[in-house]
DNA sequence: AAGTTCCACAACCGCGCGTCT
DNA sequence: GAGACGCGCGGTTGTGGAACT
């Protein structure tokens, strides 16, 4: 079968994000949720491919998303779980609230692997040389172990972008409605309603543009999938139910 | 102070899987 | 059953900053 690319490369940016195209995405987002990665930027006014944005949510912008040093319990859950797993990351980062998989994946490639590596590396002389680690190697080893807890900023130690709910579980409660209103302490504060403006440039005339859309694309979503979150306020709401939406990601996105 | 190397992490890419038509 | 599509995953790369010479 030939695979459609994922998006038409023509014209779309690559790259670092801007703060700009980050409060884009967020405000996007958090107001109307993921229905559909592939559409998305061009609704939220972005030159990215939706895949990009994908990326970027999940890895960076989403709330309750754990950023900085690891804990030691932290790394031993990575530890053990990549011995029975392997490199299933996602499947790692499921059992570590906050965390992402392409930063779990990140921190094994540059902590955990040559840590393991020079474990097993000194165990190996040990059983060779019936306990006659040398001064050095004991050096080398302390190091390595002074190295990864030193390298650990105090100031970012255990720095978390998090709502104040991040007690809870990472995937939040559909109910908690409020969770995106109490985010702060993070970029999320620099979201305004001057923020959707851009969105208005996508308006028609007739004021049905947020169906039109959905209903030309074959727009499906499962009733379970989505709560409607309307409000009357917005200059997006036309009096049907069928526009504006909160989308509840049950798998990672929380409430939209 | 300038140049080089190393490291950490954000982002991209390709593939596989599931679902729909 | 085949094709199209969207999403998620894992591997890899690019880049900015820190550390070192």
């Amino acid at each position: 079968m030939v695979r459609t690319p994922c998006c038409d490369k023509t014209g779309l940016k690559k790259g670092a994000w801007t703060p700009e195209e980050d409060r884009k995405l967020m405000a996007y987002v958090t107001r109307y949720g993921c229905w559909n990665w592939r559409q998305l930027p061009k609704f939220a006014g972005l030159q990215r491919c939706g895949k990009s944005c994908r990326l970027r949510w999940l890895n960076y912008l989403r709330p309750n998303i754990k950023r900085g040093n690891y804990s030691k319990e932290e790394e031993e859950t990575i530890i053990s779980l990549h011995e029975t797993l392997g490199n299933r990351w996602s499947a790692i980062a499921a059992q570590l609230p906050g965390r992402t998989d392409n930063e779990i994946k990140n921190h094994w490639h540059t902590n955990l692997k040559k840590r393991l590596r020079n474990k097993s590396g000194q165990e190996a002389k040990e059983m060779s040389s019936d306990d006659d680690l040398s001064q050095n190697d004991r050096n080398q080893e302390k190091d390595t172990e002074e190295t990864d807890i030193s390298t650990q900023d105090p100031a970012t130690s255990n720095q978390i972008i998090e709502s104040p709910t991040s007690t809870m579980s990472p995937q939040a409660s559909s109910s908690d409605i409020s969770t995106i209103e109490n985010i702060a302490a993070t970029d999320w504060d620099l979201i305004s309603d001057n923020d959707f403006a851009f969105l208005e440039a996508y308006e028609v005339p007739s004021g049905n543009f947020w169906t039109e859309p959905f209903l030309s694309d074959d727009y499906f979503m499962p009733d379970d999938y989505m709560a409607p979150l309307v409000d009357p306020d917005s200059p997006f709401f036309d009096g049907e139910i069928s526009t504006p939406f909160a989308f509840i990601d049950m798998e990672d996105c929380n409430l939209y």
